[in-house]
DNA sequence: CAGATGTGAGAACGGGCGTTCTCCTCGGTG
DNA sequence: CACCGAGGAGAACGCCCGTTCTCACATCTG
C-alpha cells in the first residue's frame, strides 16, 4: 500500500523546505524534491498542483514555523525589555544554526518578487506579521512611541538577518542586541 | 559597419543591469538582453564569454556605481556627523527611485550565494566595502569604538534596504535615520 | 577584382525542467 | 476469482534557455 497522504504531504514539505531554502526556489526542479520526499511525481501533483503551489506551501510553513520559534524565545522571559532582547537571542541561536542562510523570505522575494506577484505578497504578510509582533513588545514595556522603537528593532533584526547570512558569521546578532540595548535606553522610560 | 565595441559593451551592461535588477538574474535569458542591448548574440558572447561572465561584470558595475553614489552624498556634507546622516539620505533617495527593487547583491546571493561561489563572494566584497567606509565615517566621528558604530550602522541601512524593497516605501530610511541619531547621541562624544 | 575577415539575423543543438502519460503492480470488493 | 481504482516508477512531451553554428552580406587588403 502507498504511503498515507499525511504523511507524504509531510515527506514533501519537509523535502521541499530543505532544497528550496539551501538553494533557492529556482534551482530546485520537482524532480529533486520527489527523489528527496521519497514521494512519487503522481502523488506530488495531487497534493500540489504546481510548484507555485508548493511554494507557496513552503513559505506558509516557513512563517509558521519563524513565528513558533520566535514565540518561544520571547515567552521565555516576563521582563518586557527581555522579552525584547529575547528577540536577539533568537536571532543568534538561528544564525548559529549550520543550515542558516538568511530569511526565506528575503530571498524569495529577491528571486521572484518582481516575477511573482504572490510571493511578493507572503512576503509583505510575514515581515508584517513580525512588524505586529514587535509593536506589542514595544507597548508592554511602555515606549513613548511603540511603532517608532518597533520599526527600529525592525531594521535592527532585518539588517542583521541579511549580513549574517552573506557574511556567514552569527555576529550580527550580538551587535544588533548591543544596538538595540541603546535605542531602549533612549526609547524607554527610566527604570 | 558594426558597432563600435567599446558602445557595445557599454550597451549590453546598460541592458543587463536594466534587466537583472529588475527580474532578477536567472529570469533573465540571454535572448532579452540581446533584444534590449541590440547587440547580436555573436557579438555578445565575444564580448562576455558566457551569462556567468555577464552577471559578474554587472555586479562590478552595480558595486562601482552605488559606492558613486554614496560618496557622491557623503562628499557634500563636511561635518563629520552630517556625513553619516548623509548614509540615510542616500538611501532615502534611492529608495525612491521607481525602479527601485532593493540590494542587488542581496538579490543575487538570495537567488545564487548557495550555488555560485562567485556570486556569494562578490556580495562579501561588496559588503566588506560598505563596512570600511563606515568605519571610516565613524572614526571620523570619534566615535571610541568606530567598528562599533558603523556595525550599528550598518544594520540600520541594510534593514532598511530590504524592508524598503518589500514593503515599497521608502519610510525605512527615515526610521534608520532617526535611530542613528539617537545611536549617535549615545556613541560620540558630547559637542 | 579576389579573397579573407568580421558581423547580423536567426536557426539549430543540447540539456534541463514542469507537467502529464503509460504501464504495471497490488490491495480491496462483490 | 474477476474486477477496479489507486499508486509507483519513470518515460514522454513541450517549452525554455545557454551556447554554437549557418549563411548571406558588407567591408577591408593586396
Amino acid at each position: 500500500m502507498a504511503i498515507d497522504t499525511a504523511t507524504a504531504q509531510r515527506q514533501v514539505l519537509e523535502a521541499a523546505d530543505a532544497l528550496f531554502y539551501e538553494r533557492g526556489v529556482q534551482s530546485v526542479g520537482m524532480d529533486a524534491i520527489r527523489t528527496a520526499s521519497g514521494v512519487s511525481l503522481k502523488r506530488l501533483y495531487q497534493l500540489f498542483p504546481s510548484k507555485d503551489a508548493l511554494i507557496e506551501a513552503y513559505l506558509h510553513q516557513r512563517d509558521q514555523q519563524w513565528k513558533d520559534m520566535l514565540a518561544e524565545h520571547v515567552d521565555a522571559a516576563t521582563d518586557p525589555r527581555e522579552r525584547i532582547l529575547a528577540v536577539f537571542e533568537f536571532l543568534h541561536t538561528w544564525f548559529t544554526q549550520k543550515d542558516f542562510r538568511g530569511c526565506a523570505f528575503i530571498n524569495s522575494f529577491g528571486e521572484l518578487g518582481a516575477v511573482s506577484p504572490r510571493v511578493a505578497e507572503l512576503a509583505q504578510q510575514h515581515k508584517a506579521g513580525f512588524r505586529q509582533a514587535l509593536t506589542e513588545l514595544a507597548a508592554a514595556a511602555n515606549a513613548a512611541d511603540p511603532q517608532q522603537l518597533a520599526d527600529h528593532l525592525i531594521l535592527l533584526s532585518e539588517g542583521a538577518i541579511t549580513t549574517s547570512a552573506i557574511s556567514g558569521s552569527a555576529q550580527p546578532a550580538r551587535r544588533a542586541r548591543e544596538a538595540a540595548v541603546l535605542l531602549m535606553q533612549v526609547s524607554l522610560p527610566a527604570d
